[in-house]
DNA sequence: CTCATTGCAAACTCTTTGCAATAGC
DNA sequence: GCTATTGCAAAGAGTTTGCAATGAG
């Protein structure tokens, strides 16, 4: 997997430093769905003197290389997705975290706003928010 | 409807001011899901003094009233729309403006992401990308 | 008359940029 | 060795907060 961001980043014509390999491996090995701080802070045991500036630019360029997505679950930072299939998202509104949603067909949804608009689609996204497991189990227990 | 929105403001114990009514007819009489800087300009005119900050203050407050919801379609800020009806948004990747898409039913997708997730659903956004008829036929002058 | 609200400015958060030192190739 | 990249600090954008003056009830 690292191969392959080598040969991405090489054959698009950017160095390879192990900044950028390290940010793409902790947002690969995770379903967190990071912040680039979250990420900065996952890294900075490893890489004390690595900045947040970096976490940002290596980002910029794993876009432009389709190797990450990003996400607006409507929090004030924007957070980050290695896995690039078009999938749903689901936010808890107790905690914050963010899963993803696998096995939902929106192919059929999709071809109706298709149909049904004028604009020519290119892409979509589709947020989720509700209470995660735990978070239930908790509310349940204070009331 | 601002009768509506004053006896709502009244109820809750919000005091009725005319940044306040300028602020919310100003949402509900667009369909363009402006961003607070965008209300703040558009009042300029009419309320040279007022600021900003109580563009985001009264935002604040529609939202506990349930008269906007917010929208976070990829940008650098929030959008907001006076129709607080479920319904998905689409934003064109062109000239960025964000149009309601109607007419699509949504509710076999949710329900089958209902039944697919631990999570208890509250709510969801969907937004769509592509390109407004009008970038369409520019993009098409262009190449 | 009282207290919430306004409008200004300053603060804050997230992200981007400029630039000298550093490190890929 | 050349040039892209790093890491720092400073700048920018969007939003929030503190506070004296104002205005709604």
């Amino acid at each position: 997997m690292d191969i392959c961001v080598t040969t991405l980043l090489r054959d698009k014509g950017f160095k390879v430093t192990p900044q950028r390999l390290a940010i793409y491996s902790a947002l690969a090995a995770t379903k967190a769905h990071p912040s680039a701080e979250m990420i900065y802070n996952e890294l900075q045991p490893v890489y004390p003197t690595m900045s947040l500036a970096t976490v940002y630019k290596t980002i910029e360029i794993l876009k432009e290389l389709n190797l990450v997505q990003v996400l607006n679950v409507g929090e004030d930072s924007f957070r980050y997705d290695a896995d690039t299939t078009n999938h749903p998202h689901i936010r808890c509104m107790g905690c914050g975290r963010v899963d993803d949603l696998y096995g939902v067909d929106s192919s059929e949804f999709i071809k109706q706003v298709s149909s049904q608009t004028d604009y020519t689609l290119q892409g979509q996204q589709f947020y989720f928010y509700g209470m995660c497991p735990r978070c239930q189990k908790q509310t349940a227990a204070v009331s």
